[in-house]
DNA sequence: TGCAAATATGTCGAAACTGACATATACTGC
DNA sequence: GCAGTATATGTCAGTTTCGACATATTTGCA
């Protein structure tokens, strides 16, 4: 059911969203990937990245998944416990 | 008292912090001085920011003044509302 | 100086976020 | 196909962060 007036977005997904819940959402959806791709190339798994944060498994997972319960705090300080400095969140905020 | 053997840190103090609490610190901090910046560049009050925030005066400069009740969340979604998008998002946190 | 506007600080009930847990689904080699 | 491992999704009670409010302090200017 592609192909008649619009497309299903990508990851943007706008429908109504002001240009100030877009961007939040944006910068959301980057450090999730970001946190996806370090942990990745790290070669660890949800659970291991959880135990090394105090956190949970699913709260990894929730985060990756760009879920709205999901705080920026949490975000970065996972970025932070996987090595990342302020460059290098810079960096992933940025990023195309 | 300064001069002896260290001097009171300029704003990150660190006294026993972790390199991690460290950078989540810094960059709590670039926050900050970003939104700080941004609004008196603006020539706005906390209180007319607090209001097209949907917040409070007080939380406003809770959030200058970096305070520890602030989430990174509030931190970022002002800065949107100043008319910040992910770019500049990431200049305030790659700053020196 | 004295007044008014702006900002800082403290507290509190309500709302949002948390880790934990259960459980479902996806992936990988056999 | 079927295990075993990894990730996704849902729920919930405890904790954190929230806006609101009161109030103290600072700032700027006549």
């Amino acid at each position: 059911m592609t192909g008649a007036g619009w497309e299903v977005g990508d990851a943007t997904d706008f429908l109504g969203l002001s240009p100030e819940e877009e961007a939040y959402i944006e910068l959301r959806l980057k450090l999730a990937d970001g946190l996806k791709a370090r942990r990745s190339r790290k070669k660890l798994t949800q659970v291991e990245l959880a135990k090394s944060l105090g956190s949970s498994q699913s709260r990894i997972a929730k985060m990756e998944a760009g879920d709205p319960t999901v705080s920026v705090d949490l975000l970065v300080r996972s970025l932070i416990a996987l090595g990342a400095d302020t460059r290098d969140i810079a960096k992933i905020i940025a990023a195309r």
